[in-house]
DNA sequence: GCCGTTTTCGGCCCGACTGTTTTCAGTCG
C-alpha cells in the first residue's frame, strides 16, 4: 500500500465512524489528521512502519501506528472490518454530495433506507426525503441537484493549478476594479499553490459588500449562485469549480488574509499557539482572552509577529514542519537567472532561437539552454547527431549577434525502453549540458523502468534528468486528459542523483509540475540539486516559471540548491 | 486518539450560511 492509500483508508474509517456517531468526536477528529499527515509525508510510509518509527510522525500514536501495522501487513486491522461490515460503501459514498454530511446520510440510511447515491437521487425525486426530521422541500430539490453535479464532476475531482490560476486570477482581475474595492487577493490552496485546487477562494476588502457581490454572481464564468449572505458569497461556474468570494472590511484585511489561505491544518495549529500566548484568533483579529481587547492586523506579517512567530510563506502552510522548524529564505522569481529547458523550430518548438533568446533576454534572464528532442522520438521531429552539428552553427551565430544573452546547445535526450541513451557518448559530449528524459513506455513496470531511468542517471554524460516521472496533470486543449506517471521508486532514483551529482528537475510547465513538491522535498532532504525549467515551446511559455518557483518554495528550496539562480560560471564549473 | 517550555489528564479552532426552525442543527471550510 503507498501512503495515499494508507491515508484514504483512515479517512474511510473516519467517515463511517462520523456516520455511526457513536465514536469520541476527538478520537475521529484524530484519524483525519493522521490521515493528513500521511498523505503530506514526503518518504514511502513503508519502510517507516518496518523501522518501527511510526510514532515519529506528527498525529500517530501507539494506537493508530499499530493500525497502520496491521493495514500495511495484512490489507486491513479489526477498527476497520467492523465498521466496514456495519456500514455499507454506498452509505459513505453519500457523504462525497454537497450538503450531505454524517448526520444525514446516517438518517436518510436509517428510516428511508437509502443506501446509495443513485438511491438518494431516486428518493429526492420521488419526493420522499420532504418531511424527514429537517429535511425541507428546499434541501430535497437542492440535494437532488447537487447529485446531478456530483455526478458530472466525479466525486474528488481538484482542478490542476494551471488551470485554476488564471481563471481565480481573470475573476479578480475584474472584482479589484469594482468601486469601493481596496484590496484584493486569491486565498486557500491556490495562494498555496498545491499542485491541485478545490474550491477557489477570493478575498476583497472593500466598506460596502453589495456592490462586489453583485458583480461576483455577474460575472461571465458564473454558472450558478449557491449562497449569498453578507460577508460571504458562493457561485459554481460553467467548469465546474466553485469559488468562494469573502468580503471584508479593510482593518481586518491581514487577518482574514491569514485565515482564509490555510492550510485549515495550519490554522488549528496556528489557533492553538495563540491560545497559548493568551489570544484567541479568528478571521478578524487576535483578542487578548484576559481582557477581550482586538489587536486587529492591516498585514498579514502583523498576525505572525503578535504570535511571536517568524512570517510564514504561504507555500509553506501545510503543517509539514513550519512551526518546529526555521523558516530559511526561501527561493523566489527574481532568483531565476535563466531556463535550462526550451524547444525551438529545430524539433516540436514553434519559434527560432534566437526568438527565444530575445524572449529570455526581456525576462533579465543571462543564459538559456537549448533543448531539442533526440532522433528517436520521431513525432516531435527529433535531431540526428548530423542535425545537431548544424544547429551548434546556428547558435554560435545567434550568440555573436551580441543580444546580451549566452544561448548554450543541450538536447532533451530520449531514455530508450532498453535503458540506453538516444545518442552515442562521444555526440553527448559535444553538448554544453546534456537532459535525459522519460517519454515511451511509461507504463513498464516498477522495476524495469526504475532501472531504466537510473542506468541513464548513471551515465556520466548526463547533467539533468528532466521531468522525471513523466506524469501530465491535464493536457492542454482536453484537461479532462491526465496521465499517472511511471511508477518509479523515487527513493532510489533521488539517491542516485545524490550520488552521481546528477540534478533533478522542476519542470514548471502547469502540465507537468514535476517533480512535484513532495519529491523535491525529499530530494532537498537527502542533499540534491535541483532545477527549475519551464519547457517551453514559445516565449509565452517561459513565463510558466513561476510555478516551478512555487512548487521550489512548497519543497523549502534556497538559491543555494537551484542551479539556474547561480550565475552561468558557477553553473558550468558545477557540471564538470 | 493525541499530546505537553503551564498539563501524563484534561483538554482539543472558530465562524458563515441555509433551511428548518420558534432558538438551532447541519454542513462547510
Amino acid at each position: 500500500m503507498n501512503n495515499q492509500e494508507v491515508a484514504q483508508t483512515f479517512s474511510l474509517l473516519a467517515d463511517m465512524l462520523d456516520i455511526e456517531g457513536k465514536e469520541n468526536r476527538f478520537a475521529i477528529l484524530a484519524y483525519r489528521r493522521a490521515a493528513e499527515q500521511i498523505a503530506n509525508l514526503d518518504r514511502d510510509i513503508n519502510p517507516i512502519a518496518q523501522a518501527g518509527e511510526l510514532r515519529s510522525i506528527s498525529g500517530i500514536g501507539q494506537a493508530i501506528a499499530d493500525k497502520i501495522t496491521a493495514l500495511l501487513n495484512t490489507g486491513s486491522f479489526d477498527l476497520l472490518d467492523r465498521m466496514k461490515h456495519t456500514i455499507p460503501a454506498g452509505v459513505v459514498e453519500m457523504l462525497a454530495v454537497p450538503d450531505m454530511g454524517p448526520k444525514r446520510v446516517k438518517l436518510l440510511w436509517e428510516q428511508a433506507g437509502v443506501t446509495t447515491v443513485d438511491e438518494l437521487e431516486q428518493a429526492a425525486r420521488e419526493g420522499k426525503l420532504a418531511g424527514l426530521p429537517g429535511i425541507g422541500p428546499k434541501l430535497e430539490t437542492k440535494i437532488s441537484a447537487n447529485i446531478a453535479v456530483t455526478k458530472k464532476r466525479g466525486a474528488n475531482d481538484r482542478t490542476p493549478l494551471g488551470l485554476a490560476y488564471p481563471l481565480a486570477h481573470a475573476m479578480l482581475k475584474r472584482l479589484m476594479v469594482v468601486d469601493g474595492v481596496l484590496r484584493a487577493s486569491v486565498a486557500g490552496s491556490l495562494r498555496r499553490m498545491r499542485e491541485t485546487i478545490g474550491d477557489i477562494d477570493l478575498l476583497v476588502a472593500a466598506e460596502e459588500a453589495d456592490p462586489v457581490m453583485d458583480v461576483f454572481g455577474a460575472l461571465p464564468q458564473v454558472a450558478e449562485v449557491i449562497a449569498r449572505g453578507p460577508t460571504k458569497s458562493s457561485v459554481r461556474l460553467y467548469t465546474g469549480q466553485q469559488v468562494d468570494l469573502r468580503v471584508i472590511q479593510p482593518q481586518h484585511w491581514g487577518a482574514a488574509l491569514q485565515y482564509f489561505t490555510g492550510s485549515k491544518d495550519h490554522n488549528v495549529r496556528l489557533r492553538e499557539i495563540a491560545l497559548k500566548k493568551g489570544y484567541s484568533l479568528n478571521e478578524y483579529s487576535l483578542t487578548r482572552v484576559k481582557d477581550g481587547k482586538d489587536f486587529f492586523c492591516h498585514e498579514e506579517r502583523e498576525v505572525y509577529e503578535k504570535l511571536g512567530l517568524p512570517f510564514i510563506p504561504p507555500e509553506l502552510r501545510e503543517d509539514r514542519g513550519e512551526f518546529e522548524r526555521d523558516i530559511p529564505q526561501l527561493i523566489e522569481l527574481a532568483d531565476i537567472r535563466g531556463d535550462l529547458q526550451m524547444h525551438s523550430t529545430w524539433s516540436d518548438g514553434e519559434y527560432s532561437i534566437e526568438a527565444m533568446a530575445r524572449a529570455a533576454k526581456a525576462k533579465g534572464y543571462e543564459y538559456i539552454l537549448i533543448t531539442d528532442h533526440s532522433q528517436s522520438l520521431g513525432v516531435t521531429n527529433g535531431l540526428t547527431p548530423e542535425r545537431l552539428k548544424q544547429q551548434r552553427k546556428e547558435i554560435d551565430a545567434v550568440n555573436a549577434l551580441g543580444l546580451g544573452i549566452r544561448v548554450l546547445q543541450g538536447s532533451e535526450v530520449e531514455i530508450k525502453a532498453d535503458g540506453s541513451l538516444d545518442y552515442p557518448d562521444e555526440v553527448l559530449a559535444s553538448l554544453d549540458i546534456v537532459l535525459a528524459s522519460l517519454h515511451t513506455s511509461l507504463r513498464q513496470e516498477h522495476d524495469k523502468v526504475t532501472q531504466r531511468a537510473l542506468s541513464a542517471i548513471r551515465n556520466p554524460h548526463v547533467d539533468i534528468f528532466a521531468h522525471p516521472t513523466g506524469r501530465l496533470n491535464f493536457e492542454a486543449g482536453d484537461p479532462k486528459k491526465a496521465r499517472e506517471g511511471a511508477d518509479l521508486d523515487m527513493e532510489a532514483i533521488i539517491a542516485a542523483c545524490k550520488e552521481t551529482g546528477t540534478i533533478l528537475e522542476i519542470n514548471a510547465s502547469p502540465e507537468r509540475l514535476d517533480l512535484n513538491d513532495l519529491n523535491a522535498r525529499r530530494a532537498l532532504d537527502v542533499g540534491c540539486t535541483l532545477v527549475i525549467s519551464t519547457d517551453a515551446h514559445n516565449p509565452a511559455m517561459l513565463n510558466n516559471i513561476h510555478y516551478g518557483v512555487a512548487m521550489a518554495r512548497r519543497a523549502w528550496a534556497t538559491v543555494d540548491r537551484v542551479v539556474n539562480t547561480w550565475p552561468l560560471e558557477k553553473l558550468l564549473d558545477y557540471l564538470k
